[in-house]
DNA sequence: ATATATTTTTAGATTCGTCTAAAATATTTT
DNA sequence: AAAATATTTTAGACGAATCTAAAAATATAT
């Protein structure tokens, strides 16, 4: 069945995966500027992949993955969730370190390891972040996470994810004294400038500029 | 500092590590045999690893490892071992399915990683064979383990390592009921062919020929 | 000391993943 | 619909790691 397949493939499969999330489809330029590589290493990519049967390519269109690769991409996605888990969980990593390492662990690829190491965190449903965690069946759990921008005024909600891993969005919610279990409330919303006010149990009213609000996704409680 | 290497200079460093063990020096023979390989490709590396410092190497002489080289290997081997008890103690694996796995796993190499992984674990001395696990400065215990068949009859010992993870040995051990743990007692020993005799509690006595028996590796108790 | 055998190195080719520069195709603007 | 622009693919090269076949050096035997 899945034959072997490389670290870079892996890497490329992934890719693609997390960008059709988005529209459906993934061209060229999208996919090289994701990898930080060129145009022309995609192509050369597609053409094998293709072979492989992991992507629906034709020359100069937009492409997206097999079923087959889709498959393939959940269990990278698995492994990767995972190890987050069980850095944060078992070796007292902050959420915000552990993403690098996990590309490198998510490569290690053997069922009964990955199968074991879900079972020795209990079957975690959600990653450090509040990404959901394909089960072995590549089955992953509907995110119940909405964005602050979404919420109505006066809700409680805890923060459980963020969009992206930027330093420069760590360092601020670090100011802000905001992480991930951070719970509070929409005291206000300014349409002029799509800023929100919070309060944080305790704490003061913080304001939060649209752009923060759009990175920061909570459930409510 | 240490420059980065690639996986496979890493498995060189390694296996010039473990063949340096045994004679202090190396040869280009040896050591494709050992890493499966030809010995073209090992003078190639060889010229690599010694403009990277690893190897004190010239030309058609034995070569052994350069300090750093030392260094760097123990640091993989402390990976190596680390990630095998793991396996055992966390994800319940038999001391015999780890190899392979650790193989992949030891060339993730992050500092703090390694580090938080070794106090999770608790600070381990000896890996599931019973082989030294170097700490943080590469610094390991004696292994205080004897050959079998260097022990007196009326000894009682515990099995705690073997010379080998041939698949034959494995399925050798197993079926005389011999694994990491096993307490036995030296009965006889046979001058015609060394072979042993052994009881183990609440046992026959069991015969070991003079190869199982150099295969096995003892503590006293 | 010469011949033979073994070990090691070199030369040249191959595969994988990458790159740059140029050509081909597709899209947008006028 | 042509021209201008943007996207994508091809052609050709390169570094890493490997291989085979042949040459060079070393070790062994006569
Ligand atoms: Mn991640
Ligand atoms: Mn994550
Ligand atoms: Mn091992
Ligand atoms: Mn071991």
């Amino acid at each position: 069945m899945s034959t072997n397949f490389s670290i870079t493939e892996e890497n490329y499969i992934k890719a693609i995966f997390h960008l059709q999330e988005v529209n459906g489809m993934v061209s060229t330029n999208e996919l090289a500027a994701e990898l930080d590589t060129k145009p022309a290493s995609v192509t050369d990519m597609l053409k094998k992949l293709k072979v492989k049967k992991m992507v629906h390519y034709e020359p100069y269109q937009a492409f997206k993955l097999s079923s087959d690769g889709k498959k393939l991409a959940l269990n990278i996605v698995r492994r990767h969730r995972l190890w987050e888990y069980f850095l944060v969980e078992k070796l007292q990593f902050g959420w915000d370190e552990v993403h690098e390492l996990a590309e490198q662990l998510e490569h290690v690829s053997d069922k009964k390891l990955v199968d074991r190491l879900d079972a020795f965190l209990n079957f975690p449903r959600f990653d450090p972040h509040g990404d959901p965690i394909p089960d072995s069946n590549g089955k992953m759990a509907q995110q119940e996470q909405v964005c602050l921008t979404e919420l109505p005024v006066q809700t409680q909600a805890e923060v459980c994810s963020v969009g992206s891993q930027s330093s420069s969005l760590l360092e601020l919610l670090s100011h802000k004294h905001i992480g991930i279990g951070t719970r509070l409330e929409i005291k206000q919303r300014f349409s002029f400038d799509n800023s929100i006010e919070i309060k944080i149990k305790d704490q003061q009213l913080i304001t939060l500029s649209k752009e923060l609000a759009q990175a920061l996704f909570v459930k409510k409680i």
